[in-house]
DNA sequence: CTGTTAGCGCCTTCAG
DNA sequence: CTGAAGGCGCTAACAG
């Protein structure tokens, strides 16, 4: 492999000319430039991260840091991730995934002295998250994505539950829908304080009233014969409902089959509107589910530009970003009122 | 942060010898280790990744390689990278991610100059992909995972589709099942050679002979509605069909509604098995769908410790490891004959 | 505008 | 068994 050496004696210039040839910290005249050009295409340079990274102290890798996957939102992080690494990379930096597991804390300070990376992009975040207190400690640059408690304290990219529900309202009333159902994820979720179930159950209620729409809310966990149950039962005690808010991917076909076998069609009886969900599963299911999908790309970008921003020092906006999901309509929604219940 | 020099001299002896107590390569007395050990402690010593690196000309940083995730197998993905990435960890090794778009062989070449990982693991490898050919003349140790083209001097890791089909079939005719129909992936992907859409062909049209079972095949999109109307087609057309072999976890939904609008239970009537198909998509599907899937932690174990092997030169074995699906058993598949039809 | 040079933190000969 | 010292390839003072 050529080094800044070799380019800089085929230029005929120093080490240093180079080096500032490429950062551009220092002018260097056309002449030198055109020459230094020349050499680096001849040989095919390009700068070694390693021996940059020791002499700049920067590393230019930033870590996403990834707790056990189990419930997440959706099947999408695949998506979250290479969207992260393509955003690293189309800024220079490269990603590495860490994977803590039980003493999250511990492993992380590890990870951290090896001082391989520059900053961390947390993932999962829950309530009292100990790596918070860890990254803090050691003033590593850091950035909360999704799904975090109420720490408005740290920065966070994070979805815009207020307005994707206000949005999901909307777009129901506006199909002349005035009873609605809302699948949310676990109790055990809600009363653990996670982010996205408080904050979709807060706005529910809020614009329940505010649309003048009747409504309630169901917590399930993300399996589809107990949502199946609930979705019969429901429609059992109340014919009214028209529409379901659903807010867990995984259980959609148990909502499905619940209207079906209560002898109802989607959507000529029941519609069905997906929230916060991620494109794939949604679009599969039969009839494909109209939802309000995660922005990924916006999410992660923001996430990798605003951490970079952070390593750069030229951080001084806002501490927090909301990203709404947006709609694509699909087969699962349709107008109210199409059936004499 | 500590140094080594800082270890040293707490410790009283020479960087060198802190140095070789850490890598072992040269014998170091008791005393000089205990008190090397204890200085290490007191200062949280933990070595410079980086300037390790540097010096050894070792980064111990693999990259995993991602075209652009359309298609795949599954959704499963994100289970393959962090798998792969707490294996790595665990060998004292980082990941990172490149995702590369259309040129891939331009920007791969420029990633590798960069010289930051010392391997690298290829996934979704195709026919004729150009990143091998890239690869190969740099002379850069790699992997290739999963679904390759039939490379066989290339080492690789891969599913056992041979091995998963032919376990199927025995559970299958163990079932009592005698007239089967096989949901492959896409025609295109089979003409253009995907590894494995041509490989469950091809067992699947062996063991068809061997097991004495009567079957077709069916080619189709990731579309439901498709997949749907192809079933129904099918068992109107021969109504002895009473089990459904899928490779295509994405059109679940549509075998399922499809079978179901003939009339025909799951399983009483007619059994499903999803074959090569990740947990938690068949998990959740009503009813839950039997599925032989991937064994996802031993693939990127073992394509991790392979690659680190070659890495330490002391790669010798069989260049190809297959490993079979393994089953689980949920509601879709049951003994065969159940109805009249 | 440009060259010289001292590190960055660690590994690894080379002497002892 | 141990220490001294020269790199690894690049950045960033410092001195023109």
């Amino acid at each position: 492999m050529a080094t800044i050496k070799d380019v800089a004696s085929l230029a005929g210039v120093s080490v240093s000319t180079v080096s500032y040839a490429l950062s551009g910290v220092r002018p260097v005249s056309a002449e030198k430039m055109a020459s230094i050009q020349t050499a680096m295409q001849e040989l095919r340079y390009q700068p070694n991260r390693i021996a940059r990274s020791l002499a700049s102290k920067r590393t230019r890798i930033i870590a996403i840091l990834f707790p056990k996957v189990e419930h997440g939102i959706g099947f999408s992080e695949i998506d979250l991730i290479l969207e992260a690494a393509k955003s690293a990379l189309r800024y220079g930096y490269q990603l590495v995934i860490w994977t803590l597991t039980a003493n999250s804390a511990e492993e992380l300070q590890e990870l951290l002295t090896q001082e391989l990376v520059d900053g961390v992009i947390l993932m999962e975040v829950h309530l009292g998250d100990p790596r918070i207190g860890v990254l803090k400690k050691r003033r590593v640059p850091f950035i909360l994505l999704g799904r975090d408690a109420d720490k408005p304290e740290e920065t966070f990219i994070d979805i815009d539950f207020f307005t994707t529900m206000m949005e999901c309202f909307t777009y129901l009333k506006g199909l002349g829908h005035r009873n609605v159902a809302f699948i949310n994820q676990s109790e055990k979720s809600f009363r653990a304080g996670y982010g996205p179930v408080v904050r979709t159950h807060e706005a529910f209620s809020y614009f329940l009233e505010n649309f003048e729409i009747k409504g309630r809310e169901f917590f399930c966990e993300s399996d589809s014969a107990q949502v199946c149950a609930i979705t019969e039962k429901l429609l059992a005690e109340d014919p009214g409902v028209t529409a379901f808010i659903s807010m867990n991917d995984a259980s959609l076909p148990g909502l499905i089959r619940g209207i079906e076998q209560r002898g109802r069609r989607i959507p000529q009886d029941v519609s069905i509107v997906s929230i916060v969900s991620s494109a794939r599963p949604a679009s599969n299911y039969l009839p494909a589910i109209t939802a309000f999908e995660m922005d990924i790309h916006t999410l992660m970008d923001l996430a990798v530009t605003q951490l970079i921003a952070k390593l750069d020092g030229r951080y001084a906006e806002l501490p927090e970003r909301l990203i709404a999901c947006v709609l694509r309509e699909r087969q699962s929604a349709g107008a109210a009122g199409g059936s004499g219940f």
